[in-house]
DNA sequence: GCAACTGGTGACACCGAGTGTCAAGGAATA
DNA sequence: TATTCCTTGACACTCGGTGTCACCAGTTGC
């Protein structure tokens, strides 16, 4: 009896063809564009059926979005492991860090990584879709500073809101990612966009009754 | 020769047809929910052509988002016209609020405004969409803010960064907008999401010779 | 009054995204 | 070897969206 192997195998091999065509369909999509590249281009350059795609991904933005997506879970993990005396602009910082080292640790990820930004921020669809996944983030990143911060998320605004500050530094700093910059320069931008929202960020909470 | 009457009778058919249409279309996106209705089912309820919604809204989606989008003008044009000694967080919260105080002024409009709000923040293409058109919003909030302050708008990321936590603020009420709630409640919603950021708005610029 | 022109409309065909269904194949199990 | 489970491909279908063409109304020019 070896069931927990088999699923494994049958878990590597889905991965196997997930792969394939992530592959093939980031090739044809940052290289021509996602409108004009049809699913079917995708499928035949994976050598796969068309239903097959649909399986593997929700709809064709799912492939791009998904990328970026997917670090919301290790953005949360490390935000809640943050010390919690730390200021929250500071432990918002290193939260959103995370995926961006992960960039920089894989180089020959990196680059793919920053062309898939660009297709997403030039795509008005994907564009769209991102800041729609963003939406879960801020929702995640709410509740875990309501709960560091010991407030109400559904009473004060500021749970949410700063959330919101902190992606939008992330936004900042993608739009201003260029090709050839190094990890310094990611820092350099981070640092910065974070030095602007900080303020509000660590502000003493407003007096609840005020609302 | 009586052109510009022509023009005009013309524009004005061409409104009534728009108007038809879309009063259709958000009743029953309202009612029913935006995935379970198509195209032809408004179409069938306003009494025209498939083709004919095409040639008046880009999509399914347009219809409802339009609502919102066009506000960008109005919220623009308000942000020129504040004293260029106020504090961005109190221009900011004054153009912002153009949109709402029309709501408002029209409380017949304002149930409708409301439950088209509901609608876009309830269907996540929607909000998609809706965020996709705050980029827009928060580019030309960006570059008049920049002019404002003196700022370079390519090279500091505050006039983009403050237009974003601008715009949090404006979806921070929206979110919140609940059913009878009147403009004094709708106030308070406001200057509170503004307090949150104001420090950040309302901080002095960082050394560019950090970046 | 009649012909040409214009702009809006409906009908139709078409494409691409996405889904439901079913039969076939391949690997693990009894 | 027979059975079961999972994946896949093939097919048909719905729906959003577009291009095209013929039709009709109102206008312009003779």
């Amino acid at each position: 009896m070896r069931s927990r192997a088999d699923s494994s195998l049958a878990e590597r091999k889905r991965q196997l063809v997930a792969d394939e065509l992530r592959d093939a369909a980031l090739m044809l999509l940052a290289t021509k564009g996602f409108d004009v590249v049809t699913v079917d281009d995708i499928v035949a350059a994976a050598g796969m059926s068309r239903r097959t795609f649909f399986r593997y991904f929700a709809s064709k933005e799912d492939v791009v979005v998904r990328f970026l997506a997917d670090m919301s879970v290790d953005v949360i993990t490390e935000l809640a492991a943050r010390p919690p005396a730390e200021p929250p602009s500071v432990a918002l910082r290193h939260a959103l860090w995370v995926p961006l080292a992960a960039c920089n640790d894989h180089p020959e990820h990196s680059e793919r990584a920053r062309v898939v930004v660009r297709l997403i921020l030039d795509t008005p669809a994907l564009h769209a879709r991102w800041l729609e996944s963003q939406i879960q983030w801020r929702a995640e990143l709410a509740t875990e500073l309501a709960s560091r911060c010991g407030l109400d998320p559904h009473t004060d605004p500021y749970p949410r809101m700063a959330a919101g500050m902190a992606l939008l530094a992330l936004d900042t700093v993608l739009q201003q990612w260029q090709p050839g910059d190094d990890e310094q320069r990611l820092t350099e931008l981070t640092d910065r966009a974070f030095a602007v929202v900080a303020p509000a960020l660590d502000a003493p909470t407003t007096s609840p009754d005020a609302g």
